[in-house]
DNA sequence: GCGATCCGTTAGTGATTCTTACAAATAATC
DNA sequence: GATTATTTGTAAGAATCACTAACGGATCGC
């Protein structure tokens, strides 16, 4: 029996008709798949594809060959889904802070269970971002920023840009145009960030009033929430209002540079990808969090 | 998906109900199955084996998951066999001596084509022992010593053992019972082993007859046909006579220390093990070869 | 024509897998 | 019941395997 690595290589080149997709596919180079169906052309004595130039097809004999290989690995992917669907509920505990919680996470948690009934997510904030005392032990923390931990893991997902957001009838009347016009509006601080707004306008080049004028949050969510509410602007993650921009509930009001920070971050035992629920949940946060780039540079113009 | 690796340990340790003899069946320790089970358990996150002290049994769960495993691999092996016999006879070609075709090769080929009937082999002879000079490039070489080359890979697959021969009814006239009874034989030598009889004399305590009386052979398998016909006493590897002894066509006489030499060794091409036909021939020497171990010590009594 | 894309090869690196120990537990044997 | 021989599981190191990165050659589209 051939090496069964080279026979998916082959089969996700043949399907795709494209070594470099393959690679795509299983998460390797091109080169490898390439290396991989050598292989088994030297194991068998004879070529697998045709090749004219840039493509690349499945030879007469192997397309019939293919289609065995492909009911074969059917068949054991279906058998170890059903094997692990059917042990029961498995629980996934991250640990967040209610902000991200509430905007980013729990929202997008209804796609992961339609995907994965069988696995549990239980979610819990914490409002420190500070992860060293946190009591309980969780599968899955998610910070703002990197984190460290012995025999742990810590995978950058979600780009951290901050940008400013009124509701959006501030916005249709048209007093917001320049990142100065802001000043005549209540800046919606929070505790844990009292630089935001600050360097904000640092990096906008308006001179930044002292104090500050406008009511001090606790966290992300409340701020959104007041902003929505029209009382003021706040300097929020776009990934945390994502949606309400795209719903035109909020409105990002003129074009302006953002506070980019370092990222969202996920941090896990190191051996939690070997088990097939944690690689599950953990694929996941990743596709969510890249899945939902925000536009570089400028926020969007709201729509009209 | 799971490692596939990892589900065929699985498989093997659940048909054999123990990993020892799965690791012997994959051929690799027990310890590299046990790790296996293990990924795969830690995969599912839950046992896939009942543990009763030695014994191991499959889970109920695991038993159902088994069978889509077996089935899943088992059309993966028959499409590959399938495909690679449809591919046309490949050709291997083995350069060994002239007796030891005559004796122990051709005499097998048999057996290896009726279970490999794709595979062609072409059988060349060469008197020397020397493997320099030989033209043509060969895919196997045997011979009864150790081989050396660049990129090459030489294997022991059959014990070396000479013990003395002779005719069956010169054994029930009754005249050989002990080794010094040979002097009365004409020794059947051979050109290019002229120390067998001195160093076997040697062995078993009888000084030798300077010279040696009898005739002298280019071949092996001249001489065992010499013996065979009763003109005299052979030393020869018990390997090329073994059919011919359990035939009770020739005898060892008496219990006697034999001559052990180092073996017989094929010497292939490194890359040769990548190629299925490769491999397959090269694992049906070894098999054929720690098939037929000679009895350790002394030469079994000859058949009433 | 020219850039972009794709495949194949090589050398070097990195990761997985295996082997070789050892420890614990059990079954077989005396 | 003590002893020996098996068998499984774990740990650490070694060996193998697979992958990446970089390059060259070839083709396709513009």
């Amino acid at each position: 029996m051939p090496s069964l690595k080279a026979l998916r290589a082959f089969e996700a080149a043949a399907r795709h008709s494209s070594v470099s997709a393959a690679g795509r596919e299983l998460n390797v180079s091109h080169s490898a798949i390439s290396q991989q169906i050598s292989i088994l052309e030297g194991y068998f004595g004879r070529p697998l594809f045709l090749r004219r130039g840039k493509r690349i097809a499945p030879t007469a004999e192997a397309a019939a060959f293919l289609e065995d290989i492909r009911l074969g690995f059917d068949r054991i992917a279906m058998a170890s889904e059903q094997f692990a669907r059917s042990g029961g509920a498995r629980v996934v505990t991250i640990n967040t802070t209610p902000s991200f919680a509430m905007r980013w996470l729990i929202p997008r948690l209804p796609g992961f269970q339609s995907a994965h009934p069988e696995i549990e997510v239980r979610v819990s904030t914490s409002s420190t971002d500070q992860i060293a005392g946190l009591g309980e032990p969780y599968d899955i923390i998610i910070r703002r920023d990197a984190m460290n931990r012995a025999d742990h893991r810590c995978d950058r997902f979600l780009d951290d840009v901050a940008t400013v957001v009124v509701a959006r009838n501030l916005v249709e009347k048209g007093a917001l145009k320049v990142p100065k016009d802001l000043l005549g509006l209540p800046l919606l601080q929070m505790r844990s960030r009292p630089e935001a707004w600050p360097r904000w306008f640092e990096l906008n080049g308006v001179s930044c009033p002292d104090p500050l004028a406008g009511p001090l949050f606790e966290h992300f969510f409340l701020s959104v929430q007041a902003a929505i509410n029209g009382l003021g602007a706040a300097v929020v993650p776009y990934a945390l209002v994502e949606s309400d921009l795209a719903a035109g509930i909020l409105a990002a009001p003129f074009s302006s540079r953002d506070l980019v920070g370092p990222g969202f971050h996920i941090l896990y035992r190191t051996d939690f990808l070997t088990n097939r629920v944690g690689r599950t949940i953990v694929d996941w946060l990743l596709a969510e969090g890249r899945g939902h780039k925000p536009p570089s540079g400028s926020p969007p113009v709201p729509p009209a």
